[in-house]
Order: C-alpha cells, then structure tokens, then sequence
DNA sequence: CAACTACCTGAACGATTGTTCCATAAGTTT
DNA sequence: AAACTTATGGAACAATCGTTCAGGTAGTTG
C-alpha cells in the first residue's frame, strides 16, 4: 500500500466536503477552485490536481451527496411513520435547509447532464426496490409529493413544521384517513 | 409620452426575455452581462443600464417567468381534466423541457433570496385561491406531486409521457380509482 | 432651428476566473 | 543511501468577468 496514495484519497475527499459547504454557504454559482480550495484549507491548485474540471469536482459532489441521501433516506420513507417522516422533513427545511438546497441545485444540475441523471435518481430507484409497493402509482405520487413538499418549504416564508406536516404524509401513506395502509406491504 | 422611455422599457423587456433563453440554453451559471447582451443583440452594456446588477437581472427574470407561469397553469390546474393536465406536464418536461429547467434553477435562486419567496411561490398561492379546495391536504398533496412529478420528470432518462403520467393525475384527482373527486369543488 | 436633456454606448479598468508548468518535497524501492 | 516515482504547491498566463465613465446620439422643447 502506497501511503501516498492513501493521503491523496483523504484529502481528494476533504476537497468534496469542502465543495458541499461552499454550494450550502453560497450555492453552485460559488463554487471556484479556489473558494474550495480556501474552504478546505488546500492550495489553490490542489482541486485542478485532484479533479481534471471544475465540472468534474460538481459531479464528484453530487455522486457523494446522492450516496448519503440514500444512506439517510431509505429506512426513514420504508419503515418510518408518517409522523417520523413528517419529522425528517420538516428538518430538512429548517435545521438541514442548506444542505437540502444544496441538494437540489445539484439536482437540477443533472437535468443537463445525462451521464447524473442515473446518480440524482437513485435514492428514487433504490426506494422501489426497498419498498416493493402493492401500488405503484400510489407510490410514485409519494415520492413526487415528497421532492414537491420538500421545494415547497424552501420558498415558503416560514418551514412547515413536524405538525403541519403530519397530517400530509399521512395522507399520502394511507390515502383517506380512514383507509388502510397502501403504499408499503411487506 | 417620451418616446425614449417607451423605446427604453422595450429593450429593457428584450433582454429579460434574452436572460430567459440564456438560462434554457446554459443554465443560471452561464448569464452573464455579456452573454445576455449578446442574445439580445444590444451593446454590452445595456444590461448594466437597465439593471443594477447582475442579480437584479435574474431577480427581474424571475418575476417575469412567475407570472408567465401563472398565466399558463392556472386554468389548467383549476379546471382541466386529469389527461388535460398530464398532457401539460409531459409537454413540460419533453418539448418545454428547457423552459421547465430554467424555471426550477430560478425557483431554487428564490430559496437564497428572501424577498424572491413571494414572486416563486406565487402560482401556488393563486391556485389555492382559485381552486377554493374542500380538501386542503389533499390539495396541498397535490400541488405537491406535481412540483415532484416535474423534476423527478428532468432527471428521468426519458421523459415520462402523457399515457405514463394520466393514471398518476388521475389517482392525484379523485383518490382512488372508484372514489369521487375531491380537490376542486366549486 | 437652436438649445437642451435624457438615453445610450464603446472603450477601458481592476478583479477574478480556470488552468498550466515546473521546481520541490515526500514517500517507496532497490 | 541512492535512485526513482509520485504527490504537491507557488507563480504566472490568458481569458473573462462586473462595472465605471466620459462622450455621443437621438428625441423634446422653446
């Protein structure tokens, strides 16, 4: 093992980090080799060493960024109650707002870019697969809704909160209110 | 009337509508005062002229493209049938598709700038007003989806079309297939 | 038609950008 | 420890950026 490479894989990583909070601080637009270079405490040329664009460094961003919001996401809309998942969104535009942003920006960055469009859509994907829906059309109004709320609450004056969204995403899971379960059988 | 002033407010329309197409073409990130110019086909300094600053020329963008859409979407949202409006978002994210992602890119510059919240969030707002919907979740469920359906719509790797996305709408009108409707009632 | 005024623009400035290049430092191998 | 490879970083480049400004142009007024 070549320690060297293995210094070069941390700070190639470090210099990511730094890319998501400068997109959280001041948005994809603010994005430079070297405003992430200062964030992440490199030198000024260390992201054109490590990444061969500064379009390269984005998507490297997003494809990390898409891989935690699986990790963060998946359980929460599988098994999680809609009060739980009222929860997580309702922190996802308050405490989280600028991550979720951020989150969205590169979102839409895949919209021109078809080689991201695979990556942006995966927590998508991964979540059809965990779930197995009874009712797919049911379920893909879930998840619409979901990404719909979400952008929503991010030009709203004020962030829904956990009890404004609550009766929401009860809807969404069980239809009326009286109804049973439709979107998840295990 | 100055026949200059009234010369002056066309231009100054012209390289809105200029900023608009740079933001279809190359996103956000590619309006410069120069690249606006240029599509408009006036000097590199009009838009300076005419705008403050670069951030007063999308912020005018903005509020021009919000009221565009109001105008486009609310008979529609209001009082379309479901394959009505599934027709409408398929032309959204296929033919409109670069008008749709210009939209969503100053949506989310509205989420970085308070005073843009209102002007973004506008067509909903006056939706809720025209619909005057019993149900309000299920409204606010709606509207929802269907901000979801469109971006999930830009990242697909085709687009889904007006057969994929009927059945969707329909479920989002009337709950259940054999249920009656519930957003709208006049 | 001359005087006036408000609109408009080309040239230019300083700042910042992405990127290249080569000298050097650091780690590995022989 | 010498030879070698790879990672690293500071200086510098051309290009482009937003914005300024003084002068010119066109429409209005007396």
């Amino acid at each position: 093992m070549d320690g060297r490479k293995a210094r070069g894989e941390k700070k190639r990583r470090a210099i990511v980090e730094a890319t998501l909070r400068v997109i959280e601080r001041d948005g994809v637009s603010g994005v430079t080799h070297r405003s992430v270079a200062r964030e992440a405490g490199v030198p000024t040329t260390a992201p054109t060493y490590y990444f061969a664009s500064l379009d390269d460094l984005l998507i490297a961003t997003l494809l990390w960024v898409a891989e935690e919001l699986c990790d963060d996401m998946l359980d929460i809309i599988a098994r999680g109650t809609p009060r739980q998942i009222a929860r997580e969104l309702s922190r996802a535009v308050d405490e989280n707002r600028a991550r979720t942003l951020a989150e969205y920006e590169l979102y839409l960055l895949a919209g021109r870019r078809p080689e991201l469009k695979a990556a942006a859509r995966r927590w998508l994907d991964l979540a059809v697969e965990v779930v197995r829906p009874a009712d797919p059309v049911a379920f893909r109004v879930f998840l619409a809704a979901i990404d719909g709320l979400l952008i929503q609450g991010l030009i709203a004056d004020v962030a829904p909160n956990e009890d404004e969204l609550e009766p929401i995403v009860s809807f969404l899971i069980r239809g009326r209110d009286d109804s049973t379960p439709r979107t998840s059988e295990q």
